[in-house]
RNA sequence: CGGGGAGUAGCGCAGCCCGGUAGCGCACCAGCUUUGGGAGCUGGCGGUCGGGGGUUCAAAUCCCCCCUCCCCGACCA
C-alpha cells in the first residue's frame, strides 16, 4: 500500500507518534533534551494569512492555448492556469495563485520541522567560494554552481545547498557535547546550473528547497535525529496529498539504512524504483535486491560438456537463436576489474548484472566493470565468449539463480565457440554466491517474497547521513566529557518545496485542469456569480456579494469570480484553476433560495441554502 | 557536452523555398447584440520579424557570425 494523504491537515503530537517516543527515549549524555520542548506549534499561528480576492482585481490571465514548451501536465497547467511564468530556462516567476500554493507547502514543512524539534534559520544565498574550497566541493560541484565575482574580484557562488555555511556557523557557536543534539533548517532558494533544465518546475535552475542539518555526538544520537526527520517527512508528503514511497537509495559508502529518497509516484518521474505492493519494501533500482529464487536443481543426468560452434555470435540473443534455446538457459559471464585482477560475474542470460551489487559482494575489494580499454589491454580475453570456467579469473561471483539450472550454455573461452551442458560444481566453480542481478518486475520481494513492481518517481525529498565529512573540513567539533575533541556527526535532509508543488499538480489534475488537495489549494472556495441578463441580475450580484462577505467573515479563503464574462468562461477557468470547492450563485438557484456547489475533484454537485450556506468546505 | 529542431504582437501560429505594403486565431480596448460550460458582429491598440554584419534598388525571406530557447542521451531536491 502507498501512504495516502487525507484531505484535511492532521495535527500530530509527540506522544501519539511512537517513533518520537523512541527517538526521545534514547538516553542523552546531558539529560537535557528530554526536558527540551520538541515542537511549539500553536493554534494561534495561522498557517497562511487568510485571504479573499475578487477576480476583477487578481493578477491572473489564464491561457486558452497550451504553452508550446510544456512537456508535462504540471508545467502545462501551472502556466495555463496562471500560477507561474517562465522568465528564462529553468527560472520562473510565481504569480499570486502560485505563490499561495508555494506558501502552503512551505507552511506544512515549517510546521513539521518545528514539530520534529528543528530550528528555522535563514542562511545566505550568496556564499564565498572560499568556504567551498575548504570542503573541496567547489570542484565536486563544478559547473553546477552559479559563480560570481564581487568588485574586488572575490569569488562567490549562489547556494546550491548549504552544508558548508551551516557547518561553519555551528562550528563558531557550539563546541560542547552539552550543546548537542542540534538540528537547523531553512527554506530558501537554491541555484543549480543544470545541464538540462526541463519539465517546468520539476527540474528548475532556481528552486525553493527546505534543507535541514543535524549535529550529533555519535552515530546512535545521529540515528535518533535522523529518525525524527524521517518521520516528519512522511507527514509532510502525506499532508501535501502525494502518493509516495521512502526508497532505499543507492549509496555504497553511506549504508542503505541511513539514506532514503522520498519518491512521489509519477509516470513523468526521472527515477526508476522498485517497490513491493505487499509490504513496505522500496528501493532505488541500483540498491534493490530480491528474495531467494527457486531451489537448486536436482542432480539430473547431464551429458558431458560439449563445445558447439557459434561463429560471429558474441551476444546472448544471437547464440540463443542459433542454438534454438531460450536466452535464460545461457549464462552471462561479465568481466570486472577486481583490485587489478580479472573477476567474473555470472548471471542467467536473460538478466542484467547489477554493478553495485557485485561491488558490495566483493567488499572491501575495489570493483569496476571492464570497459573497452580494459579489453583492449587484454587481447587474450575472448570477449563475448568468456565462460565461468575461464582460467584467468581470480574470482567468480554468481547469482543464486545460477544454482537453479541443471545445465547451462556458457562461453567456451575461445572466440566463435560456446559450450553446452555446463554444470555448477562439475564444469565450473563459484567462489562467491550473491544476489547480483538487477531486479526486474515480478522478482520476489526480499522481505516478504511477493512479486516486486517497478515504477517511476519524482524525488521530492532525501534524508541521509553525512558522517563527519563537513564537520572535519569546517572544524565543527565538540569536546566530550573527558575533554577530548571529536567532529560532530551530521545528517542532511532536503525537500524540494517548489518541486512538491509540481509533483502535486502532476498527481492532482484532470482534462479540465488542476484539482488541488485542500491543504495546498490557493483558496478554499471559488465563488462564481452567474447573474444572467434579466431583471434579477442585480439581485443575484447582491446575493453573491453577500455570500462573499459572509465567507470572509468566517475567515474562509475565497476567490470570487465577479467578472463580467460569460458563464462558460467562469466555469472553465474555475476548473482550470482547481480550487477544491466551487460555489455558484446564479439566477436559477437564487430564485429557489439555493447556492449550487461542485466538488472539483469528484464533480459531485449539491445545493446549500442561500440564506445560510454554513461552511461550504465540509460536505 | 554530443545529436535534432525553433526564434515573427502577451499566448498559439502562418509568411521564408520563389526578396517587393508583416498576417491569422486567442488575449487586450471601444460600441452594439448575447448571457448556465471557453458567444457574435464592427472598429481599434499592440511588431527593432532573436542580435550583428553582408549581398541587393529593395531582406522576416538569400549568405556569414553570434545569442537564446525547445526536444533526445550522462547529474540532482
Amino acid at each position: 500500500m502507498y501512504a495516502r494523504a487525507g484531505l484535511s491537515a492532521r495535527s500530530f503530537s509527540v506522544k501519539e507518534t511512537p517513533t518520537f517516543a523512541r527517538a526521545l527515549g534514547i538516553p542523552h549524555p546531558t539529560g537535557r533534551p528530554g526536558e527540551r520542548e520538541i515542537g511549539n506549534r500553536s493554534a494561534a499561528r495561522p498557517p497562511v494569512a487568510s485571504a479573499a480576492m475578487r477576480m476583477t482585481s487578481l493578477f491572473l490571465r489564464t491561457l486558452r492555448d497550451d504553452p508550446a514548451d510544456a512537456e508535462v501536465e504540471s508545467h502545462r497547467l501551472l502556466v495555463r492556469a496562471g500560477y507561474v511564468r517562465r522568465i528564462s530556462a529553468g527560472i520562473y516567476s510565481w504569480l499570486p495563485l502560485g505563490q499561495r500554493v508555494l506558501r502552503k507547502v512551505e507552511q506544512i514543512v515549517r510546521e513539521e520541522m518545528d514539530e520534529a524539534g528543528a530550528q528555522e534559520v535563514l542562511l545566505p544565498i550568496i556564499q564565498p567560494l572560499e568556504l567551498w574550497e575548504r570542503s573541496g566541493r567547489d570542484q565536486a560541484y563544478g559547473p553546477l554552481m552559479f559563480k560570481l565575482l564581487d568588485r574586488k574580484e572575490t569569488g562567490y557562488c549562489l547556494s546550491p545547498t548549504a552544508e558548508e555555511v551551516v557547518s561553519s556557523l555551528v562550528a563558531q557557536e557550539y563546541g560542547s557535547y552539552r550543546d548537542l543534539p542540534l538540528t537547523l533548517y531553512q527554506i530558501n532558494w537554491k541555484y543549480r546550473d543544470e545541464l538540462r533544465p526541463r519539465f517546468g518546475l520539476l527540474r528548475a535552475r532556481e528552486f525553493l528547497m527546505k534543507d535541514a542539518y543535524s549535529f550529533d555526538v555519535d552515530v546512535d544520537a545521529f540515528r535518533a535525529s535522523y529518525q525524527r526527520m524521517y518521520d516528519a517527512y512522511h507527514r509532510v508528503f502525506s499532508r501535501s496529498g502525494l502518493t509516495f514511497r521512502a526508497v532505499e537509495a543507492a549509496s555504497g559508502e553511506m549504508g542503505g539504512s541511513e539514506s532514503r529518497e522520498f519518491m512521489a509516484v509519477a509516470a513523468v518521474g526521472e527515477d526508476d524504483f522498485v517497490w513491493c505492493p505487499s509490504c513496505e519494501y522500496a528501493a532505488n533500482v541500483e540498491a534493490a535486491r530480491r528474495g531467494e529464487g527457486g531451489p537448486a536443481a536436482a542432480g539430473a543426468d547431464v551429458p558431458p560438456l560439449e563445445e558447439v560452434g557459434t561463429p560471429d555470435l558474441p551476444g546472448i540473443a544471437g547464440v540463443a537463436a542459433h542454438l534454438r534455446v531460450e536466452p535464460g538457459t545461457l549464462l552471462k559471464s561479465i568481466a570486472f576489474d577486481v583490485d587489478g585482477k580479472l573477476g567474473l560475474a555470472v548471471v542467467p542470460g536473460d538478466r542484467e548484472v547489477n554493478e553495485l551489487a557485485v561491488a558490495a559482494a566483493l567488499e572491501p575489494k575495489q570493483v569496476r566493470l571492464y570497459g573497452d580499454e580494459d579489453f583492449a589491454a587484454h587481447p587474450e580475453l575472448p570477449k563475448g565468449y568468456i565462460g565461468p570456467n575461464y582460467q584467468g579469473a581470480s574470482v567468480v561471483v554468481a547469482d543464486p539463480a545460477v544454482r537453479a539450472g541443471p545445465a547451462w550454455v556458457i562461453g567456451a573461452n575461445r572466440t566463435d565457440y560456446h559450450a553446452r551442458n555446463a554444470m555448477v560444481g562439475r564444469d565450473f566453480d563459484v567462489d562467491v554466491w550473491a544476489d547480483v542481478v538487477t531486479v526486474t518486475p515480478g522478482d520476489p520481494c526480499p522481505r516478504c517474497g511477493m512479486p516486486l513492481s517497478i515504477d517511476r518517481g519524482i524525488e521530492v525529498g532525501h534524508v541521509f547521513n553525512l558522517g563527519t565529512k563537513f564537520s572535519e573540513a569546517l572544524e565543527a567539533r565538540y569536546t566530550d566529557e573527558k575533554g577530548e575533541q571529536h567532529p560532530m556527526m551530521m545528517g542532511c535532509y532536503g525537500i524540494g518545496v517548489s518541486r512538491v508543488v509540481a509533483a502535486v499538480a502532476e498527481e492532482h489534475h484532470d482534462e479540465h485542469g488542476l484539482s488541488w488537495p485542500a491543504a495546498l489549494a490557493p483558496y478554499d472556495v471559488h465563488l462564481i456569480a452567474v447573474p444572467g441578463r434579466g431583471e434579477q441580475a442585480a439581485n443575484v450580484v447582491a446575493e453573491a456579494d453577500r455570500v462573499y462577505a459572509s465567507l470572509r467573515a468566517q475567515r474562509i479563503d475565497v476567490l470570487y469570480d465577479d467578472r463580467e464574462v460569460s458563464p462558460g468562461v467562469k466555469f472553465a477557468d474555475a476548473d482550470l484553476v482547481g480550487v477544491p470547492v466551487q460555489l455558484v450563485v446564479g439566477a436559477k438557484g437564487v430564485g429557489r433560495g439555493v447556492i449550487e456547489r461542485k466538488v472539483r475533484a469528484t464533480g459531485a454537485r449539491d445545493e446549500l441554502p442561500l440564506a445560510d450556506p454554513g461552511d461550504p468546505r465540509s460536505t
